[in-house]
DNA sequence: TAATTACCCATGTTATCCCATGTAATCCCG
DNA sequence: CGGGATTACATGGGATAACATGGGTAATTA
């Protein structure tokens, strides 16, 4: 069942065929995909890996097709993006093999930290994401920003 | 039948596996959900853990979404909560299982206290939840902030 | 055919399920 | 309206399944 997005983070091993497991509550929220896959590109900010779902890897084409051959903008979001994303396939163990143009960019060798940001999660080496400090005013500050009311009687 | 969001608080027992019961009245307030579960992370505010609805969870990634990856306050709800957040699966007793961060976050151990504060609860150290000094001139002042109309027809 | 990747099975650990029990709250019917 | 019967809760414990991980072998592919 479709939960709410990437969340927590987990550490996970990568072996010497560089197989990660993909954290279990990720998997979940690739039950109701095409394809069980996620799409993984170096990030155009940190030295980490970006990953996203098939489906928003999906938009990320049309978009890229929406904004047309001519548009700067696109263009540097093909290559930028597309160009340099993979398709890894989850096996029947829950695992993903990193492609090592993806690790080397992120700087991950041994172990892998998973880290959910909702609609995408990022791939560090643990200590680089330990060393990545947080807003928390900041983060205090957008959740009042939630709206108000409630969806169809749920909380 | 769903109640008026997550009321009144209760001590329970944290046993050796970390499985605590979700007391009932909370638990009332998922019937109307797509999935059983809480979604709980460490407060950004104090030495405890925040819970919400699976609902409320939605908001906050989409919320994450909207902001976009290039918003300073998208991004430190992303990491501050998103990336610290777990899903809580209610099973057939109506039981939690805690993760180990959150316990140490809030410094809980054996025993959890769970204080419904409406759309959100929070879970304490049954001592620290105890030293915590309440605003009553400031609860009566948002009082008088009270609509003085009836929603249809109820009193 | 050498190297890589996919598939299959094994294992220790952790989480989940299922059943049992005591107690408190609720129901029901005289 | 009262008191026994019944259900709901919180909690404990053992059995089962899920998860992360390691290693072997067959299938690709370059």
């Amino acid at each position: 069942m479709a939960t709410s997005g990437f969340l927590s983070t987990a550490t996970n091993k990568v072996d010497a065929k560089r197989r990660v497991s993909l954290p279990a509550a990720f998997r979940d929220l690739l039950a109701d995909e095409a394809v069980r896959a996620v799409y993984c590109f170096p990030s155009l900010d940190h030295s980490a890996i970006e990953g996203v779902s098939p489906s928003r890897m999906d938009q990320m084409v049309d978009l890229v097709d929406e904004l047309g051959p001519y548009s700067e903008e696109g263009q540097a979001l093909a290559n930028g993006v597309l160009a340099r994303a993979h398709k890894l396939d989850v096996d029947d163990d829950g695992r993903v093999l990193l492609p090592e143009s993806l690790m080397a960019h992120a700087g991950v060798s041994d172990r892998a930290t998973f880290v959910g940001l909702g609609r995408r999660f990022e791939i560090w080496a643990p200590e680089q994401h330990a060393s990545q400090a947080i807003n928390k005013p900041l983060a205090r500050e957008a959740l009042t920003k939630l709206k108000l009311v409630r969806k169809g009687g749920a909380v």
